[in-house]
DNA sequence: TCTGGGGTCCTAGGACCC
DNA sequence: TCTGGGGTCCTAGGACCC
């Protein structure tokens, strides 16, 4: 029988800070966006006291500071690095571990050898986490992933399941769904759990209960996928996609944003090296460069400006100093002269193809050898040597578009520095 | 005053081909 | 006056996820 597992870190970066906090257990944490703008993280507390997420910082500060909410910028090398920490140990319980996100990962338990009480089973990879990592997680085991994502919320939602719900019969499939609003299964949003609704449809079970020709007039493949996989067939897959299709690196600026044109400029360097980074260590090429820039979406009282430019290369590359040229040079077509407040910018990768094989250009003027080793070299250096030591002048010597993280904890597990110290 | 970042997939419509 | 049929490819926009 095919079963899958979903394990789920329950509010994973709130978790991750108690980590190195312990006098936070039972008391509520929020953790914040990049420049510190929205709320993106809240432990149970905090849900508690009424904070959505993604509601902005300022309207909710008052609140927190009432409540003795403890704050944190978002700091992705530590949950970067206690998610790999959580993985390896979920692969330990399956042959097969499809990571989904930061927090979550998928486990093939379809070939458990008959008589094995995946319940147990089950129930003693929660421990063994939560005891190795600190982090803890809920476990949902079904025969399709959108039914174990529906049992990860009921073993989050309810004790007596310690940590582990196990759906593994019809009976028991319909008595969740029952009890689960359409609008928290996976893959309905906002907007079709909406249109549902309309029909009258409030639970899992309501939607299940449709016919295939219903769901098909009326929704997309995407939906009719949803609804079989609700009825007890498997058929989303998770695609091990190694080769990301497109990379984004992008930053919102604090306080009113960035005018300067030189500044900006540094921004799109920073975004482009970065991005080459990404897209050398997936082992890839790209062929288009996309740089974007905008005024704020909120702000109706300053001149609203957008910036979307492309540019396809004849040959693809993943040169940093080649990236950020061509990254520049679009940017530089774009600009227009002119006080516009960029609020955020970014640059995506497109057209990403594998290092080898190259299709070549016959009139190419570089010398692609000789890119490739100064760029092998510059990333040896800063291996050793730390992120950015070597980089093109343009990317400037210290971030001057600087992003706000005013509440950062320590990098405990990856710096030196930040190393907790225990009193004796 | 202050509003995140990084992805995927599907569909409709237009351009173009013979 | 009257204007076919069958296809592919690309793009923008919308929906979804964490």
């Amino acid at each position: 029988m095919q079963l899958f597992g979903l394990a789920d870190c329950n509010n994973f970066y709130c978790s991750c800070e108690r980590v190195f906090h312990p006098e936070l257990n039972n008391r509520p944490v929020v953790v914040l966006s990049n420049n510190d703008g929205c709320v993106i993280a809240r432990s149970n507390e905090s849900k508690a006291l009424g904070v959505k997420m993604g509601t902005p910082f300022y309207q909710v500060r008052q609140l927190l500071d009432d409540n003795h909410v403890a704050v944190f910028s978002s700091n992705y090398t530590l949950y970067g690095s206690l998610s790999h920490r959580v993985m390896s140990l979920l692969s330990q319980y399956t042959p097969h571990l499809d990571i989904y996100s930061i927090d979550e990962a998928f486990l093939d338990f379809s070939d458990m050898e008959k008589g094995c009480d995946l319940k147990a089973y089950g129930e003693q990879l929660v421990r063994r986490v939560s005891k190795s990592t600190g982090i803890p997680i809920s476990l949902g085991i079904a025969p399709t992933r959108t039914l174990a994502k529906m049992a990860s919320k009921f073993a989050k939602k309810y004790k007596g399941y310690h940590g582990c719900c196990l759906m593994d019969t019809d009976e028991k499939r319909q008595k969740a769904l029952a009890l689960f609003p359409i609008e928290d299964v996976w893959g309905i949003g906002r907007r079709i759990s909406k249109q549902l609704e309309y029909f009258g449809i409030h639970t899992a079970a309501d939607f299940a209960a449709k016919s295939e020709r219903w769901v098909r007039q009326h929704f997309n493949v995407t939906t009719a996928r949803t609804w079989e996989e609700l009825n007890g067939v498997s058929c989303i897959s998770v695609d091990e996609l190694p080769q990301k299709q497109s990379i984004c690196t992008s930053r919102s600026f604090s306080d009113q944003g960035v005018s300067d044109r030189h500044v900006l400029e540094e921004a799109v360097a920073n975004f482009a090296s970065r991005c080459a980074e990404k897209l050398r260590h997936q082992g890839s090429c790209c062929k288009s460069i996309m740089v974007f820039a905008y005024t704020s979406r909120f702000n109706e009282r300053v001149p609203a400006h957008m910036i979307y430019e492309t540019i396809t290369l004849s040959v693809a590359t993943q040169s940093s100093a080649e990236i950020i040229h061509e990254a520049l040079k679009v940017l530089r077509r774009a600009y227009v002269p002119g006080t516009y407040y960029y609020k955020k910018a970014g640059v995506i990768l497109m057209d990403i193809v594998p290092e080898r094989p190259c299709q070549q250009d016959l009139f190419d003027k570089v010398d692609r050898r000789k890119q490739q080793f100064l760029t092998r070299t510059i990333d040896r250096i800063n291996l050793l040597n730390g992120q950015n030591k070597v980089r093109l002048a343009i990317q400037g010597t210290d971030i001057r578009f600087g992003l706000k993280h005013e509440y950062l904890s320590h990098r405990y597990t990856t710096n030196i520095q930040d190393l907790l110290v225990v009193k004796v």
